[in-house]
DNA sequence: TGTACATCAGTGAACGCGCGTTCACTGATGTAC
DNA sequence: TGTACATCAGTGAACGCGCGTTCACTGATGTAC
């Protein structure tokens, strides 16, 4: 696993290309894996040539780290923004939990072409596997941080861990369909919204919430 | 889409060939993705040439689909067995799901490889995705026959659509770390005792099954 | 129970296509005086 | 405010490697009489 490098732009109009060709190519993700994606597709559609990448780009999967740091730097944000705990004061477990599920699904649907090579690659590439690992700590922690100042409502016998297990189980639920195709059968097929509403009805009941009397 | 084609062996030498082809295959893909796979590698783990290969199928791509045959076959006869209505007289809901959680994570532990190709040919391949379609409503059909006749214990307000969100929810939240690998930061690690207790737990509080008193 | 012949099984070198990468070149932008 | 020169941005034909696929061939197995 190499180190992504990236010579910086120096002029604006590079910079342009540089963006022409970073859309193109999560344009060209929606529909084909990376590696089913040619960088020949790529700038075309930038408008470019073949030349004006490798001017920017060591090599092909230099464009896979770069899409990663835009993108894992965005989650990052996104984690501090939903998940700040002066946002969710007086609010219940149902109530937090609801809006994460909604976001989640959002995300995965809107996303997918550039998640998808992403989480495919993070098993083979460290550079990948460790920035998503470094997001999904982050978002554990803070989602720690907020629950468990309401743990005495939990009936799990481990709050903390059911936590934890909860929010590995909300994306993996969520993404599937939308990174990889629907495998179910036409009566078992999901909307988002009752997606995400099941899922935080999930969530709340194997924390073991409280029903409201 | 191509339907797959497979020339069937005349002689025992050429079936005991054919094994050993499709044995090296699933080998294979243990480790690789089906297009990182090359036919040299599995041939030659095989012990056989090229020409081998080619002599029981039209192309690479119906190697797929003859792995798909096998395995789809062995689901069909899983979900008769385990989700024998006989098998589970008097048996309570945690019970079932438990046992089903746990044949989840076993399943998907063992063959990752194949399943892990098939799954994501699936998004691209009508065949394979169809077959994947039959294979899910037999389980989904067959869990509600279980379950449903203990629908009076069950508080979610739709009983049977919760029986299939739940049974779609446990092999998302099952297979993705064994076909894609772990995404997740040390401290949020599971094991796989545990992951199919919490995913029964998950099932069964989702399902709001009555608490024993 | 041999013998002749047809068909099946398997070999492996050669082919060819697709696609990432290179490189000699032209044109655009910035800088020094 | 021009002019000369250096550096940056981008072009696109050509290259070469990897890998699926072909094909002329040898050897093994079955069948008819």
């Amino acid at each position: 696993m190499t180190i992504p490098r990236f010579r910086p732009p120096q002029q604006t109009r590079s910079q342009e290309t540089l963006d022409r060709i970073l859309d193109a190519a999560e344009r060209v993700l929606e529909e084909k894996s990376f590696s089913e994606a040619t960088l020949a597709e790529i700038v075309d559609r930038a408008g470019v040539t073949v030349g004006a990448f490798y001017r920017r780009f060591p090599d092909k999967d230099a464009l896979l780290h770069h899409l990663d740091e835009r993108f894992f730097a965005a989650m990052h944000a996104k984690a501090d923004d939903l998940l700040d705990p002066a946002r969710w004061q007086g609010a219940s477990c149902q109530d937090i939990l609801s809006e994460v599920a909604r976001q989640a699904v959002d995300l995965y649907r809107e996303r997918r072409g550039v998640l998808r090579s992403l989480f495919l690659r993070a098993r083979v590439d460290n550079v990948l596997r460790d920035s998503a690992r470094l997001v999904n700590s982050h978002f554990i922690d803070r989602l720690h941080a907020i629950l468990l100042t309401r743990a005495a409502d939990l009936h799990h016998p481990d709050p903390a861990r059911a936590i934890s297990l909860g929010f590995i189980v909300l994306p993996r639920a969520t993404r599937e369909p939308f990174l990889f195709g629907e495998v179910w059968p036409e009566s078992a097929r999901v909307q988002d919204d009752e997606l995400a509403r099941e899922l935080a009805r999930m969530y709340v009941a194997y924390l073991g919430v409280a029903e409201p009397a």
